[in-house]
DNA sequence: ATCTGTGATGTGATATTATTACAATCCTAA
DNA sequence: TTAGGATTGTAATAATATCACATCACAGAT
């Protein structure tokens, strides 16, 4: 279960791999431009499956010799986030990397209120289920956040 | 259609005394204490399907004669969420009278980008969905949050 | 009726999150 | 090489939210 990733112990180094490999390609192929600013804010947020505020964010990046002023984090991360390789967490009011860069997106999230992990879950029933919903409403969707917080099954088992 | 409410003309005066009136019940029944910020926060809430930042509901109750400091706001939207009278927007960090309150809840939200208007959308076929795909992760929900941005049946007809 | 403890309110100060405005620099494409 | 847009940097400020603490209101015990 590919998608429950950040729940487990896993090889996280090819997640990291992973997440830039991704980028470059996207660069090389949309003829995006992933600078220095944006390629090392893709890679704070790929340390960890953890969502990081922008402050978070803004101080790793001026301690890489970045600027230092709150802009420099948020336009790297609406940067990220447009092209879809990290997610805003809204009930959080911080980031995460995307763990599924490329395929098809708006996932749910789940957040961990014990090891603060975000994992991103499969959310087509849930999307499907969304839209069936608005549409007896008459309502057109054009985005929607889903998120939950509970407990993953390592702190689920972990002793208190 | 009684849940989309928000997004059609309505006899509106019923929801305000609708809501208070569940209001009083729940102060009567449960021994909440339904004081005078508490009252006039929600009025301020019922008087439109649109959420309201706290900002705003502290100037409204500033103007009122209550406290003028960000925690009367807070407060009082606090005691109203807890209970099930008004519902925070994640997405909009604002906040909107519950329209069904009472009826079993976490709602779904549909937010028109046009008209703003808040609805609550039935989510029992989204929360089992929802609740699924967390299953499968081993992931137990305590909290969700279901909101949708798009645009409402009455702004999609009306001309620009 | 008075005391007493808990919950509610008010205020000032401060923390956290996010945006605006503008100058300097870097890339690209003609 | 040079004009134009995109990118970065900085300062200032806006918007959202919390903390700490004094005071006040009220229900229940005396």
């Amino acid at each position: 279960m590919p998608q429950s990733h950040a729940f487990q112990t896993h090889d996280h180094k090819s997640c990291k791999v992973h997440g830039l490999a991704h980028a470059e390609k996207l660069a090389k192929t949309q003829g995006l431009r992933l600078t220095p600013v944006r390629r090392r804010t893709l890679e704070i947020l790929l340390q960890e499956h953890r969502a990081l505020g922008a402050y978070d964010i803004l101080e790793a990046l001026s301690e890489s010799g970045f600027g230092s002023q709150p802009p420099v984090a948020y336009r790297a991360l609406e940067f990220l986030v447009e092209h879809g390789l990290a997610h805003r967490i809204q009930r959080l009011n911080a980031y995460t990397a995307c763990v599924h860069p490329g395929e098809p997106h708006n996932p749910a999230f789940l957040i961990c209120e014990a090891c603060k992990a975000v994992a991103e879950a499969p959310s087509d029933g849930v999307q499907s289920a969304l839209s069936a919903a608005a549409d007896t409403l008459g309502f057109t969707i054009e985005q929607s956040t889903i998120e939950a917080v509970g407990v993953c099954p390592a702190c689920a088992d972990a002793p208190l």
